[in-house]
DNA sequence: TATTGTTATACTCTATAACTATA
DNA sequence: TATAGTTATAGAGTATAACAATA
């Protein structure tokens, strides 16, 4: 091989960067103040999970899709459902279980709050080339997937 | 413009699966009891930012470095000490200072983690081409910097 | 008086264990 | 007896406030 790949020692310091950028800008916060959402974060990720699935989910479902542990779920429900963004309702096929749907306002709330989201990364890379901006969803998506294989390998 | 970029809806999906993997995998975890750390994961931060500063850094240092508040290093550091991995000396040119550095097993240890994850990494995108490997290192970059200011620009 | 660092305290997020109700 | 969910409790990580020492 004449030409040696990426040296991954760069790749790291950038991963880092990524994740202080992401969790310390308050964009979250921000986007929440904006919106008028006055939950706190992991019960804004339940609405977003709830948002992306496109339909009502069981407790243990959403625990599952934001791989937290159950009791963590129930307990933001409250929250949510005393604001009146989430209804409880008990599943007809399973009287054990509740499905947890979004009501009008949740599902308006949680929109807001993906296009404020959103917008900012549209901004982030509005003067890039098409080419590029493909580029990067493409490269991006399948170093998630490769990254995630290598570690589930060790198990 | 005849091409459409990327769908930033498109983006926020694989970022957040990005976080998860990285946080959820263990990886970190697994890293340091491979290593024999026995250390906790912000105090590994502490080392690896000494590490990665290549020099004795002051304790507001570390802070800033690491984005958080100073407490917060003060209180692993001691465990640090007592683990022998960093030694404290007071700044020649500030007595109210104090230089944390690493000590031989601290530099030691530091670097074998590193080591390790890097591992990870290398074998994620072992089977890229070594074009697409700089490209998505060039883009990474890039796109972290470019959020990064976008974001600063709201404060 | 301003700055460096420490001590003490409290809050947020998540996990585990024990319990209740239905299948 | 197994499963879905809830309640109660505990732990990790980080922040803020109050303080001590030096500049």
């Amino acid at each position: 091989m004449s030409e040696s790949g990426l040296d991954p020692a760069e790749l790291l310091p950038h991963l880092m960067r990524l994740g202080t950028v992401l969790n310390r800008s308050r964009l979250v916060e921000r986007a929440m103040e904006n919106v008028g959402i006055a939950i706190d974060r992991p019960g804004l990720t339940v609405l977003i999970t709830l948002r992306m699935a496109g339909r009502p989910l069981r407790v243990g479902e959403i625990a599952g899709r934001m791989e937290v542990a159950g009791p963590h779920v129930t307990r933001h429900l409250h929250d949510l459902e005393r604001a009146g963004l989430v209804r409880r309702v008990t599943d007809p096929d399973d009287q054990r279980a509740r499905l947890v749907e979004l009501t009008d306002d949740g599902a308006a709330a949680a929109g807001r709050y993906l296009e404020a989201v959103l917008g900012r990364f549209t901004a982030a890379v509005a003067d890039w080339s098409g080419d590029d901006q493909r580029t990067f969803g493409r490269l991006l998506s399948r170093f998630v997937d490769d990254l995630q294989s290598q570690l589930a390998d060790i198990d």
